[in-house]
DNA sequence: CCAAAAGTGTTCAGGATACACCCATGA
DNA sequence: TCATGGGTGTATCCTGAACACTTTTGG
């Protein structure tokens, strides 16, 4: 990171992926220095004092993962004087950062990626994991809280806005999109309801391919039609996907 | 405020009031160094390194402001770099804080009050005032980026949740609520129509109490039922009042 | 008795839900 | 030819929108 660190305030970005049936969150892993045993956090750093925080959990983001030109908003800021606990935490900022005081304030960012292989190609790089949302464990600081927020922020998006497509491939199928609905906010959803609705949003283009290699009635493909959705949008009113 | 101050991070309020037909915004007088014109801002100021930073804005209004116990939720972080532009800023918080640092982050908060008697009481006594959102002008720093941040969030919140009674006093009448609609989403809506909707939400409490001195036929008064909301509402789907 | 806002019901169109069978492909 | 998930239509219910007149009070 560039030029002058400010010492009292960081940016934690929740990464969500969406492998086609569950829901994923990016952590990176954390050097211990007792044991060597391997722990977890959410990818994140201090910030410089000549960026914006947006610019700083790009960059951040970047640099710990790999990944860019991703989905990304602000999140939530924890400010809890005491949300760094343990002792371990602590030795383990002032190692990493040279930072010793008692306070940081957290500013968190929402993240969205499509998981395909070159994004499996980047993060395999860094010490990073895609860990199964539903089977998180141990996670280093206040992280689990943030994660949870992150979720919260996931669904409430989820049903205002076409936020869905930052999570699937650029193309792919309806049932893929259901499935993310249907993880995401953990219901079931009525296949033919599901596809009527998606038939009065105007900005999914059917494309002529289908899947391929599927030992069943290969599903046609789709995508979203992202220019035409962000044109509209500000003249007309709120088109709900779900 | 005690102890040590975090001298790159602030706390700013955007405080919405409702008088029964206008959305007014609460801003306090700044002193300014050159001419005696007053110029207007957010309530707010530098954060203790001692409190987290809902503690700080729920201290911060009540010192400015003398409110206490109203509706707090955090907002939105403004972080550019160079968001404190002019000469005349930058002497003003050297002034009043002692703070050379180039770069104050903020993290806003949105905030909703009733505005009665003794709240007009309390405002008046320090140098604040009830700014109609229509009609701002001039305001200090980039608070009216913050302003219309707020505004966005008052209008979705009051899609959401009932969030609406904040404003309102104790007892009102269904058309009060209906003004605050009208006058915050900036729409028309059918009064019959509002009130057969309103009679499916079940935390409206109907008052034997009527209105008086009002030379037409008084109105029925109402109160909200928030701790029946607040039992619920974790059990149960959301109420929608809007 | 007049002015002003309160309060009240019905009709209609569009959206949401529930539900069962045939189709295309790979193995 | 079988197993697997893809893709389709209809009937019913519910919700939202449009719309006009009578009632109660103060002056």
């Amino acid at each position: 990171m560039n030029a002058i660190t400010n010492p009292s305030v960081s940016v934690d970005i929740v990464v969500f992926g969406f492998d086609g049936s569950t829901l994923k969150v990016l952590l990176v892993e954390r050097q211990l220095m007792d044991d060597g045993s391997p722990e977890y956090k959410l990818p994140g750093s201090m910030i410089s004092e000549e960026e914006d925080l947006d610019t700083s959990a790009k960059n951040t983001l970047q640099a710990l993962t790999g990944l860019k030109n991703v989905y990304l908003e602000q999140l939530h800021v924890f400010s809890n004087p005491h949300r760094i606990k343990s002792e371990e935490d602590r030795r383990w900022i002032e190692a990493t950062y040279g930072i010793t005081s008692k306070r940081i304030i957290t500013v968190t960012y929402f993240s969205l990626v499509k998981i395909d292989q070159s994004v499996l190609r980047i993060t395999r790089q860094g010490k990073t994991m895609w860990c199964n949302v539903q089977e998180l464990k141990r996670v280093s600081f206040d992280h689990k809280e943030i994660i949870l927020k992150g979720l919260e922020r996931l669904c409430s998006n989820l049903q205002a806005t076409p936020i869905a497509f930052e999570l699937l491939p650029k193309k792919f199928t309806i049932r893929q999109l259901q499935n993310l609905y249907e993880a995401a906010l953990g219901i079931d959803i009525d296949n033919r309801n599901f596809r009527k609705r998606l038939q009065k949003f105007p900005f999914l283009i059917q494309l002529e391919e289908k899947e391929t290699k599927v030992n069943h009635k290969p599903a046609l493909l789709y995508q979203f039609d992202k220019q035409g959705y962000l044109q509209e949008q500000k003249k007309l009113k709120r088109f709900r996907l779900f």
